[in-house]
DNA sequence: ATTGCCGGGAA
DNA sequence: TTCCCGGCAAT
C-alpha cells in the first residue's frame, strides 16, 4: 500500500549464489531463507553451501550472484575456484591472482584433452564463481573426436562461427528463469559420447584425458563444491535440469556435417561463396557487381574493416580484446586453441561498395576512421555513435523487406546490416546500466550488447518474401524482438513499461 | 518451450 | 491510474 515500491517479484529462494566464507573465498550455495530485520537491520541470508550440511547465515554483501554483488565487484582470493569458458567449454580453474585495477584475473586451468595445465588471463566479468548447469561442452569441429568422426568433411579453412547459434550470456549466476535449451545440445552430447567411446577404444583405458585431481590443491578442505566440471568425462551424464540454471557456456555452432543452409556468412576473401543468394545474389564468387561483403569491427568507436572475417577477428582479438595468439602460430586452420571466441561478438558483415576498397587481403580502414582506437578496454555500453558508417560502406536495402532480428531500432531500416555477431558479449550485466539517459539511446547506436540474453539464437538477416502484416493478435509475423527478448528477463527494468505490464510493447512497436 | 500481449483484476 | 498476471495464440 502506498509508497509505490515494487519488489522484484521472483523469489530468490533457491537461487544459486556464491557465498564468501571465512577464508575469503566464494563457494557455491543456495539461498534457503531470507531473514530481514524489519527495523532497518541488515538482511541476513541463510545459505546452504554445497558440501556442507548446515546452512549458514551470511550478509548480503557476502553473496555474489544475481541480485547480489556481481563478480565484477569483488576481489578474488588466490585459490578461489572459478569457472571460465575456455575453448568453448567450461572449465574450472583456480585463481592465481586477481588484479582489479587492471581487471585481470589469472586462472590456472587444466585442459581436459591434453591434461596440460595452463594459465589463462581473463577479465573478471568473464569469470563465474558458480558452475554452469551444463558444463562440459566440446568445441567440436576440430577437436580430436571431430577428426575421428569425420575428418573428411572439412578440410579447408573453417571459420569458428558461422551460424549464429546463440551462446550465452555470461555472468555466471542465475535467478530463476531457465535459459533456453538448445536442441543441438543433444546432438553434441551424442557426438561427444561417441567420441569418448572412440577415444576410449583407441587409447588406454585411463586416457590422458582428464587427470583426476585436476586441482587437487588449495581448494576447500572438505567441501566438494565441484561435482565435476567435466562431467562427461566422469561418466555422469545426468542432464539435470535443476531449477537454477545458469548461463550456458558459449558454444559455437557445432554441427559439422550438415551443410548449413542459411546463416553461413561469407568465408574467406577469395572465392568462397557466401550465402547472400538470399538477399541479393550478388557476389557469388568474387566481387562481381559492385558490392561486396566486408567484415567490420563493431567495437565502439572502431571502424576497422577487413575483407576476411578471419582478419577482423584477429584485429579484434589483438586490438580490443588484448589477447594474443597464445598458441603457436598454427598453420592455418585448425586447433583454434585460443579462448572462447569472443571476438566473434564484435564484428558484423557489411555490404560494401567495391569501389571504395582496394586490396582484398588487407585490412583497411574507412576513410573517416578516427585513429583513436581505445587503447585499453573501452567500456562497453558507453555509446558513442558507433555505426557512423560513411555512405560508401553500406548498401541500401534492396527491397521493401524487413530487416528483422538485427537492429533493435526499427525506425530506420534503410541500411541492411548484414548481421553476424552471433551473440552478445560476455559482459556481465548484473546491475542496471549506468548508462546515460535511456537504454534506447544505447541501443540505437549498436547492438544491444548490453543485453543479457538474446534468447533465440538467430541473428541472421534474412529477406522474407512478403512483408505480411496481420495486426491481429498474438504475435506479429516473423519479427518480434521486443524488450523482453532484447533485454531478457534478467534485465526487466530495462523494458519499456508496456512490456513490463505484458502489454503491447511501445518501444519496439514499429 | 518461449514470446507477445489481451483482458481482467487488484491496489 | 498503475501495476500485475492468467492464459492464449503464434512460434
Ligand atoms: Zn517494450
Amino acid at each position: 500500500m502506498s509508497t509505490g515500491k515494487r519488489l522484484a517479484k521472483r523469489s530468490i529462494l533457491g537461487t544459486r549464489v556464491a557465498c564468501c566464507l571465512e577464508d575469503g573465498k566464494y563457494y557455491a550455495g543456495v539461498i534457503c531463507a531470507v531473514k530481514t530485520m524489519d527495523d532497518g537491520g541488515p538482511t541476513v541470508y541463510s545459505v546452504r553451501v554445497e558440501g556442507e550440511r548446515r546452512a549458514r547465515e551470511v550478509r548480503e554483501s557476502d553473496l555474489v550472484g544475481s541480485g547480489f554483488t556481481s563478480v565484477g565487484s569483488v576481489k578474488l582470493r588466490v585459490g578461489q575456484r572459478a569457472y571460465i569458458t575456455h575453448n568453448n567449454r567450461e572449465v574450472c580453474g583456480t585463481v592465481l591472482y586477481h588484479r582489479p585495477n587492471i581487471d585481470e584475473v589469472l586462472i590456472s586451468v587444466t585442459n581436459p584433452e591434453t591434461g596440460v595445465r595452463q594459465d589463462v588471463k581473463k577479465r573478471i566479468e568473464d569469470i563465474r564463481l558458480l558452475e554452469s548447469r551444463k558444463s562440459a561442452r566440446l568445441a567440436d569441429q576440430d577437436t580430436d573426436f571431430a577428426k575421428l568422426a569425420d575428418m573428411s568433411t572439412d578440410r579447408k579453412e573453417r571459420k569458428p562461427s558461422q551460424t549464429i547459434d546463440v551462446p550465452a550470456p555470461t555472468s555466471g549466476f542465475q535467478g530463476s528463469r531457465k535459459r533456453r535449451s538448445s536442441r543441438t545440445e543433444e546432438d553434441q552430447m551424442d557426438e561427444c559420447a561417441a567420441a569418448m567411446v572412440l577415444m576410449k577404444l583407441s587409447c588406454s583405458p585411463r586416457s590422458p584425458v582428464l587427470p583426476d585431481g585436476v586441482m587437487g590443491d588449495s581448494m576447500s578442505p572438505g567441501s566438494s563444491v565441484s561435482s565435476g566440471v567435466w562431467t562427461w568425462a566422469d561418466g555422469s551424464f545426468s542432464s539435470s535440469s535443476s531449477s537454477s540454471s545458469s548461463r550456458s557456456p558459449a558454444h559455437r555452432s557445432a554441427t559439422p556435417s550438415p551443410p548449413l543452409s542459411e546463416s553461413s556468412p561469407a568465408t574467406l576473401d577469395d572465392g568462397l561463396e557466401l550465402d547472400e543468394s538470399l538477399f541479393d545474389d550478388a557476389v557469388p564468387r568474387k566481387r562481381r557487381s559492385s558490392t561486396r561483403t566486408m567484415f567490420k569491427c563493431t567495437w565502439t568507436g572502431c571502424h576497422e574493416m577487413t575483407a576476411a572475417c578471419d582478419a577482423i577477428e584477429r584485429h579484434i582479438r589483438s586490438t580490443h580484446l588484448g589477447r594474443e595468439e597464445v598458441t603457436s602460430d598454427h598453420s592455418d586452420s585448425d586447433s583454434d586453441d585460443e579462448d572462447d571466441h569472443e571476438e566473434e561478438f564484435y564484428w558484423t558483415e557489411v555490404e560494401v561498395n567495391v569501389t571504395t576498397w582496394v586490396d582484398p587481403c588487407e585490412p583497411l580502414v574507412t576513410p573517416t576512421a578516427p585513429p583513436a582506437t581505445p587503447p585499453a578496454h573501452p567500456v562497453l555500453g558507453a555509446p558513442q555513435k558507433v555505426l557512423t558508417i560513411p555512405p560508401t560502406t553500406v548498401i541500401p536495402q534492396p527491397l521493401g523487406t524487413t530487416c528483422p532480428s538485427v537492429l533493435p531500432q526499427p525506425t530506420s531500416p534503410q541500411y541492411i546490416h548484414v548481421s553476424s555477431p552471433p551473440t552478445l558479449s560476455h559482459m556481465d550485466m548484473a546491475r542496471p546500466p549506468h548508462e546515460a539517459s535511456s537504454p534506447a539511446a544505447s541501443l540505437s547506436s549498436s547492438w544491444p550488447r548490453t543485453s543479457a540474453y538474446l534468447s533465440s539464437g538467430r541473428a541472421k538477416v534474412r529477406v522474407s518474401s512478403s512483408p505480411k502484416a496481420s495486426p491481429g493478435r498474438g504475435k506479429r509475423n516473423g519479427e518480434s524482438r521486443k524488450c523482453r527478448k532484447v533485454y531478457g528477463m534478467e534485465q526487466r527494468d530495462l523494458w519499456c513499461t508496456q512490456c513490463k505490464w505484458k502489454k503491447a510493447c511501445s518501444r519496439f512497436g514499429e
